[in-house]
DNA sequence: CCCTTCTTCAACCATTTGGTTGACAAGACG
DNA sequence: CGTCTTGTCAACCAAATGGTTGAAGAAGGG
């Protein structure tokens, strides 16, 4: 299909689907136990689990006719990692951005006639 | 649409659409100029831009004819702190369950019939 | 003014997505 | 054994997505 970050952003672009993440934090579900809450179908919910699985978000296993749901959180990672590489590159764009300023503003006073009194 | 976290998330479910934020952290650039790496039409990039921009990842001012884009990487930060609170409740629950392991395995030797060697 | 450049709008198309219902599979349990 | 519970598979459908081409808008430069 895709690479796995793309699987794990889209399968997090549903509210849904975040939502079963967040509670799977706090334990591991059934599968009828995670589609409660919802206003869909047993079969959509299924369906929203192959996406989480597909992502590698999810693992199940198989404990008599119930299949628990267990969070896979170390994937989330993945993401997090991707995010914070370029948020700290535009970041430190930003930061340069403001020295080039700075650097304007210095510039700009090449007449002692004015000083300090920047403030707006 | 949908809330604005659902299209954060589904704007970066996109190989290109996350190389285009990508390289938005190095420079802001016009629409062509973004388009040329990418092997699609230019409408089809702009319509990138437009999902990128619908989620508040992008803004476009106007420069002539030309439409720079640039990026708004505060957004990103809603990402980091949906995905951080449930990776750190995660986190919290297999510490937790690390001591439950711990105080079975305590209570799984009352006899000193057989230490160690429980190798299969 | 016209023309060229940069970009978007519109219509169209194939594929994917998220939902539905109905049938079936796998085990527990009487 | 039959049957109830739990969940998936299959077929279907409407809407969204990502691409295309063709036409048009907006601004600068002869």
């Amino acid at each position: 299909m895709a690479d796995q970050l793309s699987r794990v952003f889209a399968a997090l672009a549903d509210p849904t689907r975040r939502d079963m993440v967040a509670r799977l934090t706090e334990a591991d579900h059934t599968v009828g136990d995670l589609a409660a809450p919802y206003d869909v179908s047993l079969q959509a919910v299924s369906k929203h689990l192959k996406v989480l699985e597909d992502a590698g978000l999810v693992t199940r296993t198989r404990e008599a006719q119930r299949r628990p749901v267990h969070l896979e959180a170390e994937v989330l990672d993945l993401m997090t990692k991707w995010i914070e590489r370029y948020r700290r590159r535009a970041e430190e764009r930003f930061a340069a951005l403001d020295g080039v300023l700075a650097q304007m503003q210095d510039d700009e006073q090449p007449h002692p006639t004015q000083q300090e009194g920047t403030a707006s």
